[in-house]
Parts: C-alpha cells; structure tokens; sequence
DNA sequence: ATTTATATCCCCCCAAACAAGGTATTTAAT
DNA sequence: ATTAAATACCTTGTTTGGGGGGATATAAAT
C-alpha cells in the first residue's frame, strides 16, 4: 500500500508553514511526505534517498534560492517532478522556473484541495499553475493587436529575428532581395530605429513578433 | 438574476457535439447560453448582440478555422474571453491559439465539471488548460540540460539571436570584439553550423537558448 | 603535478551584408 | 479615385561576418 502513496517532499524555510503542508498532505489519502527540509543544502544531502515524486518548492530560501535549487534538484531526483509553492507572482520569476524545469506553479493561497490535486496532476504528466499564473504564461505568447507592421512586414521581422540574411530571406519567401531590402526600410522607419537589433527588440518588447 | 449569469457563445460546426454543450451549460446554475454558432461566419453577423463574456471555439471549423478566428472575434466583442475547445493537441495549434489572442485551451475530453469551471476562470481573467496542454506549454519553456555550450558561449548566442552585432555584444559584455569572435568560433564548432542562422535555429531546436 | 576546459585577447583577409537615400509598378481594398 | 501593401530597381558608403592562424590566465579535475 505504502508503495503505491505519491511520494512528497517540502523544501520550505517557514516552519509553521511546512508544518501545515506536512499535515495536509501527510493525513491524506494516497500521498506520503518523505522529506522535509528548510534549504536546499539541507535537502541536497537526503532528498534522493526519498525517492520523492514529487517535490514542492518555495522560492524564497535561506541560502540558495529556490529558483536557482530546481536544476540541483533535478540532478539529484531526475524523475522527480518540482512544484514551485510561493507568494511571488513576477513575471520573471515564474519565467525563471519554468525555463529551469519547473513542472508546476502555485502560489500559497491555493487551496489545500488543489495542492493535492496539483500534485497528483504534476505526477501525472500535467503542467498545474494557478489560475492568474496560467493566464500570465499565456499572455507571454500574445501578440500585440495594435502592430503598425504589416502581415509582410511582420513576416520579414521574424526571420531577421531568426538570424536569416536578407539574401536568405529574399530566397525563402520567393521574392527579390531588393524588396526585403524595402520592407526593411520600411520596418525601421515605422518603428524609429536603425538597426536590426533595435527592431527586434522593439517589436519583441511591444509584441509585434 | 439573469444579467448575473455568465454570458456563453458556443461555435462549433458539430452539431451533436454543440447540443451536448448547450444542455451543459445551458442547465447549469449561473451560466447562460446567449448564441449558438456552426461557423464564425455565422457567428460574425449576430454574436455582438449575444454580449459573450466567454466564447468556447471548436478549432476545425468549415469555412474560416477557429485559429483564424479568434482575431476576428476578438475584434467583434473585445471584452469576451475566448476558450479553445477541441481534439487537436498538436503544440503548433496550441500555440498559435494563444498567439492569436485565447484565454484558455481544452480538448474535448474535458469531463462536464472542468468545462463549466473553466468558464468561470476564463472570465476571472485565469487561463484555463488541460493539465496535458499546461505541461506543453510550461516545457516550451524549458531549456535543455545537455547542452554543449558553455554558460558564456550560451550567454553570446543568446546576443546574437537578438540581432545585435558582434561589435555591440562586446561592448555590453565587457568584453574584446575578439573574444566574443573566439566565442563564436568556439560556438560554430560545437554546433557544427556555419552561420549565425545555422546556430540559431539548432540552439533553439534543441532549447540550447 | 599535469592535463583539460573555460574565458580571455590578438592578428590577418575579403566577400557579404547592412543602412539610407531615392523612385516606381501592380494589386487590392475603400 | 485614392490609399495601402507588396513588389522591384539603383546608388553610395560603412560594417559585419566567417575563416584562418595563434596566445595566455585561471580554475577545475585527475
């Protein structure tokens, strides 16, 4: 029975806090906590003998933060699947984890219920967040609606960002290098700028491209 | 009381699948119904006078496809969220979905529950997914833990793929224009290209950058 | 103690790419 | 009938890119 109980660690620096977690999870049924630990250097040590499924984390640690901890983690429990756990919702914070292997973001006012369905849904292969983190992942892929580019010249902008030459570009579009050359224009005096490395950023950080 | 319900536009060509949805939604406490549409086409002409708060859209649609349309409706009732509904599961779709402007994605196994919670959520500004999709989505963040590159050579493709010239990398770096060419020397030899486009398009393939 | 990897800097060359200044045609949409 | 978009052409001048050959300091690993 014990074997077939979704193995869950803590790494959490706020006593009180961890011991609400242990107690949810720890009286639930299906779930077992193997490990609990205040810093990543306190787990670092016996958290693979715990053989976790899954491991919540919080970001805010003494020592090695909790971002930079999800890539140690994974080296030691590879199979092990992190749930970020915390009170930060920055943009670049959760970009952070996620780019680092995170495999799901909660903040702590999730519901002891969802914890435990995050957990199991982690384990299974899901991708839990809360719901305002969801919607702040998906609108990093949105685009800006008020482009002053045009399909085309969007389409240029692209794959200049990708590195291409102009010569490439003209190729892969079927037209003639001299139009790229005009959109180009075009592009940098829409957006004010003179080199490609302005436009692309420009057009990154509005969200034209 | 009515005013109070939550305003539901369905688009979707299959009409067994549509009616399902509306005795759903339609019966459940606090949702309404408002329109019912088997293409955008169809829902372009009256779905503003439905006054939706969310929009469930099939994605293979007849005539323009759901992914085309989410502009389009975005455009016609901009304060409608829009929710993805479909079989498709391809990242692509998935991507150019939330590019496009949804607020949220589900396949069609979505168990009746989950789909009425996720209205709600879509029109409390959360992005409402499938755990299947969620994971997708926060894997396309992800970075790959095998990469050749060194931690500095990562740093200077990561420039370059921004379009800034070598010269400008060096000078933001700190570095010597020589050292960022060795860089990328070093960089090309790894990754066996030739060209920043090459290397490019083979770090991001990978998730090197 | 000695390799190895990383990061740094230096020299050469030359073709290719880039940016900016124009002008002009065709097509599609309003 | 007018506008906007996409297309193509020309000139001029500067910068960058990619390949080749090296060297050196430091840190980590063995």
């Amino acid at each position: 029975m014990h074997d077939l109980d979704i193995h869950v660690c803590l790494v959490e620096d706020d006593e009180t806090i961890r011991e609400g977690y242990e107690y949810l999870i720890g009286n639930a049924e299906g779930y077992k906590i193997t490990g609990s630990f205040a810093s990543y250097e306190d787990a670092a040590k016996k958290i693979a003998r715990c053989n976790p499924d899954v491991i919540l984390l919080d970001v805010e640690l003494p020592g090695i933060s909790g971002i930079d901890a999800i890539p140690k983690l994974k080296k030691l429990v590879p199979d092990a699947h992190i749930i970020i756990l915390t009170v930060y919702e920055q943009e670049l914070m959760i970009f952070r984890a996620l780019a680092n292997g995170a495999s799901g973001y909660l903040t702590k006012d999730t519901p002891p219920k969802k914890i435990l369905a995050s957990i199991k849904e982690a384990m299974e292969g899901g991708g839990p967040m809360s719901s305002h983190i969801a919607r702040m992942v998906i609108q990093s892929f949105q685009r800006s609606e008020e482009s002053p580019l045009t399909p085309r010249e969007t389409e240029i902008l692209e794959q200049i960002a990708t590195g291409k030459s102009r010569k490439r570009i003209a190729e892969e579009l079927f037209i003639d290098l001299e139009t790229v050359k005009s959109h180009i224009k075009n592009i940098y005096s829409k957006l004010n700028v003179h080199s490609k490395a302005d436009a692309i950023k420009l057009a990154k950080d509005n969200k034209f491209i």
